[in-house]
DNA sequence: TCAATTCAAAGTGCATACAGTTTTCGCATT
DNA sequence: AATGCGAAAACTGTATGCACTTTGAATTGA
């Protein structure tokens, strides 16, 4: 029994409940996702659990061989290598047109969050930074004005999520991506393009290497 | 004595039958599709028919306003723009890493496809082209060695096919396109990643303005 | 002991049913 | 003619049913 007013985001809100339980690591790579589980889980019937699994696949989070069960998306070394270098690519490219593109609002506010969260790194509270690090790089994505890429570079980190959750725990990475933010901002602020690219690839380049090394000593079973 | 095998693929051919309909501009940007034609179409039920259209959704080709039919994705001019600028920094990093990244083989299969597609130019014959133009860029996807990248191009370049279908009609396009082929050829040759980064950029950029001088001309009403 | 076989339980793929929503169209009113 | 209203038709959203496939454990045979 639902509601009497049909708002028709059932499987919307169920690709984001799901999508969550992947990203934040409570489904890990692997997974089996049983669609009469998830159906009961959620109170819902199998109808749309299967278009949810058929969105979260296409947006690359799941697999669904044919006749089995669908798997949460674990990936060969190989294409995560690829994943991260595409993630730093499409950064590199965000930085370069945030430098030549932001407004001065953005450019302050850039400047202002990113002063904010220094007091974070001094606690060392690295699930609260997390949170800035994301704001952040959302502004250099929202910065480059362009809104296909803020798409792409979106489903991308989206689809890396659940192979980088522990990478502010590597010893002193959360002053090192301080400083490495430190630098990107000031490529931004002084327009200067090619800096701000070249800062922002090697930041996520060194965040892929951290979160392969995390990951490779967690490697999944199975 | 089973006559009916189950591959249980019937909604990727699905998903493939309506791409191919949309992309070769058999339903134009704006077209309704309705669940129940399509599925007695494709001699199906609606089920099938939901799910690939989920799916169609989740890749960018068609919009599912809730409660409402499906249509054929027709984005703003803005958002076109920043596809076809997305597009020529996707294949720019494609065309640098192939330069740096082709394997001998490559390089020689990258040339002789091009050599041979000169014939096609001095006939005019702008459907085969099209087709030796596809390959060509193809290669230079593959040529980076990188999956996601490729991945990620394929489904860009997917998104903008209803909106380019007419690039080499346009006078002159043809030879025009061929020489920017050769200068991105002759730079992956020459191992030069930052030339051939340039070129394919600006080849990219060429196509989308003639695009966007078709598209607007024969605008998709609604 | 262990590999091969069988078969029931569990799970997926698709069709169908039905409830709720949107669209369409006739008809009355202005 | 143009506009507003209401009911029927058309369509979408979700649940359910059933056929087919996979899984896994009991059973058989070597």
């Amino acid at each position: 029994m639902r509601e009497l007013v049909r708002t028709g985001d059932t499987v919307e809100q169920l690709v984001r409940a799901i999508s969550d339980l992947i990203i934040s690591g409570d489904l890990q790579p692997g997974a089996k996702l049983d669609e009469g589980g998830l159906a009961s889980r959620f109170q819902v019937s199998r109808t749309p659990v299967r278009e949810a699994l058929r969105q979260l696949c296409a947006m690359g989070l799941v697999e669904r061989p044919p006749n089995r069960s669908a798997v949460v998306t674990n990936v060969s070394g190989e294409f995560l290598s690829s994943m991260f270098e595409a993630m730093a690519e499409l950064e590199a490219i965000c930085a370069r047109l945030s430098a030549e593109r932001m407004t001065a609002q953005e450019r302050e506010e850039l400047e202002s969050l990113h002063r904010e969260s220094f007091d974070i790194v001094k606690t060392g509270a690295s699930e609260d930074y997390a949170a800035f690090n994301t704001e952040f790089h959302n502004r250099l994505y929202s910065g480059a004005h362009n809104a296909h890429i803020q798409e792409t570079v979106l489903q991308t980190r989206a689809r890396l999520a659940p192979f980088r959750r522990a990478q502010f725990r590597l010893e002193g990475r959360l002053q090192l991506s301080w400083d490495e933010h430190e630098g990107i901002v000031r490529a931004i602020l002084n327009r200067d393009g090619a800096a701000a690219s070249c800062a922002a690839y090697s930041h996520v380049s060194i965040v892929g290497d951290a979160s392969r090394t995390f990951a490779s000593s967690t490697a999944t079973r199975n």
